[in-house]
DNA sequence: TTGACATAGTTGCGCTTGCAACTAATAACA
DNA sequence: TGTTATTAGTTGCAAGCGCAACTATGTCAA
């Protein structure tokens, strides 16, 4: 009966608090300079890097929720960021693309992003910032298919 | 003029992902069963762990902001799973601890943590488990502290 | 004492999220 | 063709969160 469960060694927990320590401050990048939410530069991002997509194909790269997406979408369109074309084949559909401004600010932001990233990696050593890496890729391909049972 | 940046091998967004993927699933332990946040399974946690405290304990331990915790324990208090005491030395401060209740979900949570941190950990492979810890503990102490312009 | 400041904890408000339900368009197939 | 199932994307609603303001208590020093 082991009741000397710890929190600090919690995997989960951990990368919880080493995500938010390593986004919180980047955070302020998006935020304070153009009033982004994490999920606007998340989309901005996807489409400064692809080029012109769909909202469906941007769920499906990035693994956030179409809902989520679409909010992102229109607030993004209403700053004058991205533009929204139908598909003439599939009328349910539409293009998205950054505008001039739109790539401007994915420019931007995407400099400071690097910058930031060399920084952290820096902190790490190169190695190590290498492994770890490929051992978040692994959890985030295989992080959810333990347990048998919910779902 | 370096355009290439690439949301995939951005640390940050790594982060957030394999935390996001690895949290989901035990979130369904404590959501399913016991209706509970992952805030107040964390506090649930820290009680639990480390035994009776104040609010503020849980806040330095954790680094939960105090209105999450405060929140949180509002919640377990009313789902019968903790107590406050007043603390008689200080009038504004109360001990928190858990009922019995409350231990027996640590407890069952606790356990199915640790699985759940096992399974994870076994598909990384040993080493590579205890590399992962101290990088992100490095990441939490220091993830914040290179861009000294925001805040 | 009294007044200025610090601290424990709560609350109000606006915003983002998650989920389910919805609309509109397309695909599949009898 | 008509009927049903999928799919792209949006919206309503009930949370949870972050921040600032607030209450109540305690501290320090003149």
């Amino acid at each position: 009966m082991p009741q000397d469960f710890d929190l600090e060694t919690f995997l989960p927990y951990l990368l919880n608090q080493a995500a938010e320590a390593t986004s919180k401050r980047f955070q302020a990048s998006y935020k304070a300079a153009y009033g982004m939410t994490r999920t606007q530069w998340r989309v901005l991002a996807n489409l400064g890097k692809f080029g012109a997509m769909t909202a469906r194909d941007i769920c499906t790269i990035s693994h956030i929720e179409k809902t989520k997406v679409s909010r992102a979408v229109a607030a993004l369109q209403a700053d004058g960021l991205l533009t929204r074309t139908p598909n003439p084949q599939d009328r349910r559909a539409e293009f998205l693309a950054l505008t001039l401004q739109g790539s401007a600010v994915f420019h931007d932001l995407g400099q400071k992003a690097i910058e930031y990233d060399l920084a952290l990696r820096h902190s790490l050593g190169p190695d190590l910032a290498q492994k770890l890496d490929a051992v978040l890729r692994d959890l985030i391909a295989h992080g959810g298919d333990f347990i048998e049972d919910a779902d």
